[in-house]
Parts: structure tokens; sequence; C-alpha cells
DNA sequence: CTTGACTCCGTACCTTGGTACGGAGTTTAG
DNA sequence: CTAAACTCCGTACCAAGGTACGGAGTCAAG
């Protein structure tokens, strides 16, 4: 539950310099994930950490990031991955950039095959057990004792 | 790597009640996991654990759990759900049975509706950049840091 | 100036399905 | 009989993506 406090929502702070930027209580906020999500990215070096001036403080751009972050997630993308893929935001060729998604769509494809070979054998037995009287022994328990129905070809 | 030792083949041991059943190593290699796989397993309370005689002694039948522990895992059940389908293997009702397994698929299905969705942006967004003229900026790249091409409908 | 909210930082913990390590005891081939 | 192989047991570690905790410091409102 990253709760945000919503004050110090205008005010322009009193020193000259207006300290600039979100804190990272603000910027978790606005990208929805806890502070401690972003102190991870932190140490998983997709996110810099800015210089200490004893409260930290953060750019529109590093929300962008973690919306890039969250984003690529939604796609599969596994945390390393996403590391290269924003250090490629910025000067990284296509080809690099292709390389990163084709491999992870090679392994979305191979997951969803495995997990289409579950769902036909799983619905199978489940209408099977279903559509069996109630005295025969279930041929859910029966499949998994025998290891008939394997996930093979149909 | 668990090698297994094809030592100890035959000959009925020379105490008088020939020391009945498999070692644990025998047994690792029989089902074609590892030793350290067959101890988690009886951490979890998959499999029993023999009454210690010094060496502890396995029948065939832990040899069919450990089958039916690999089957099931193939359909995607979890070594929890697999415990409560071995519990149920005698003494459960269909009932029982079809709520553990329906559970899963619903789960699976879950899965595969993601995948699919993940599957089919990124494939659109691959053939998008292999189009694109080499100068564009990449396509990938722009719908992670927009958000374009969500995962929505179709 | 106090009080409460927030930040900083390191560290530990969570889940799932195992794998690895190490010392002590047992067993068995030769 | 001895040496190698095996077993027992507890404990620690791995990936991945975080969450939780706790003490100390900072900051702003009342």
């Amino acid at each position: 539950m990253h709760a945000a406090s919503k004050r110090r929502s205008h005010r322009p702070a009193r020193t000259g310099v207006a300290a600039a930027g979100m804190t990272i209580g603000r910027l978790a906020a606005a990208a929805r994930v806890g502070v401690e999500t972003i102190r991870y990215y932190q140490r998983r070096q997709l996110l810099p950490v800015p210089a200490a001036a004893g409260v930290r403080r953060y750019s529109s751009g590093v929300l962008h990031r973690v919306q890039f972050i969250k984003h690529a997630q939604a796609l599969g993308f596994a945390l390393v991955e996403i590391r290269e893929l924003l250090r490629l935001e910025d000067g990284g060729t296509r080809a690099e950039v292709r390389q990163i998604a084709g491999a992870r769509l090679k392994n979305v494809r191979d997951k969803l095959a495995a997990l289409q070979r579950m769902e036909r054998v799983l619905g199978h037995l489940l209408a099977d057990c279903e559509a069996s009287g109630p005295q025969a022994p279930c041929p859910i328990i029966g499949a998994l004792a025998s290891g008939a129905g394997a996930l093979g070809a149909p």
C-alpha cells in the first residue's frame, strides 16, 4: 500500500534555488510503485541515483524511465533486459534492440506452447472426470499415477 | 548431474532379512532426479521418510509417488497442490481432485491469455521495427517509452 | 521548537523448486 | 581390513522481483 502524501503540492520552497524535482516518495507515488521499488531499481542499475544533497531529487526524466520499465515488464521483459533497453534508448542500434526483443519473443512463444499443452491435457482430464461415473476411479488421479495423457503431440 | 551408481545390482544382502527396498541414491537414480530432490520432497511432505535403521530403505511405492510428482509438475501443478493430490490418491473425493485441477486450469488459462497478449504486441513491434527505415526512431523503444501498443484488446 | 512525516541506508525476508556443501557415520568391493 | 562410495542431516545458496524493518537524519507546518 504505497500511500502518497499530497502535502507540498505547490509552493516553490523558500531557498533561492527552489530545490527542483521530486523527492523519492513523490516519484514513487507518481509512478504508482513503492518507494522500496525505486530503490530496488537503483540497486539494479535501472535508475540513476541523484547526487546526494541530504534529500535526493528526481526529475521527470526519471519518472519516464519508471514508466518505461513498467511498459517493458508488461511485455514480459526481465529487469536485466530492461536495463539494456534503457541504455539503448539513447544511443543504441536497432539491431541491438531487436536482438533483445527477439529473444524475449522466442521465450514467450516457448512458454506459450508449454502452457497450451498443459491446458489441453488438463482440460481433457477435467472433462473426463466430470463425464465419468462417480464410482469409477478418478481419471485425473489415474493419469497422474500412470503417466497417461502425457504432454506430447495431440 | 545425478550420476547413478549401478553397484549392488543383485545379491540379496547377507543379513537374514535381506534389507528390502532401495537406498535413497537408487531411488533417485530410478526416478531420474537428484538425491537432494528426494530429500526436498520429504521436507515438503510429498514423500514419506522411512523409519531410520541407519540407512533408510524405500519401496517401489515411493518411486511411484515420485513419478506421480513429475507427471503432475508437467501439467503445471505446484508442489503444495501435488501434496494434496497425493493425499487424495487414496481416499479423496473426485470433487476435491476437481477443485484442485480446476483452479490450476484457470491459472493456466490466465497465464496463457497474458502470454498471448505479450506475443501479439511483441510480434507486431518486431515486425514494425524490421519494416521501418533504418533512420526512423526504433518503434520498439518508442512504444516502451510512450506506452503505445499497451496490452489491451486487439 | 516540537512533532510528525518523510528520507537515507543497509540488511533481512518472501516465494518456488530445487542445488550445493560439509562433517560424521555406514556399507561394501576388493 | 581398508578405502571408496554412499547416506544422513542441517544449513546455506541460486534466480526474480520485490517487500519489510529499523535507526538516524532532514524538513516543514503549527
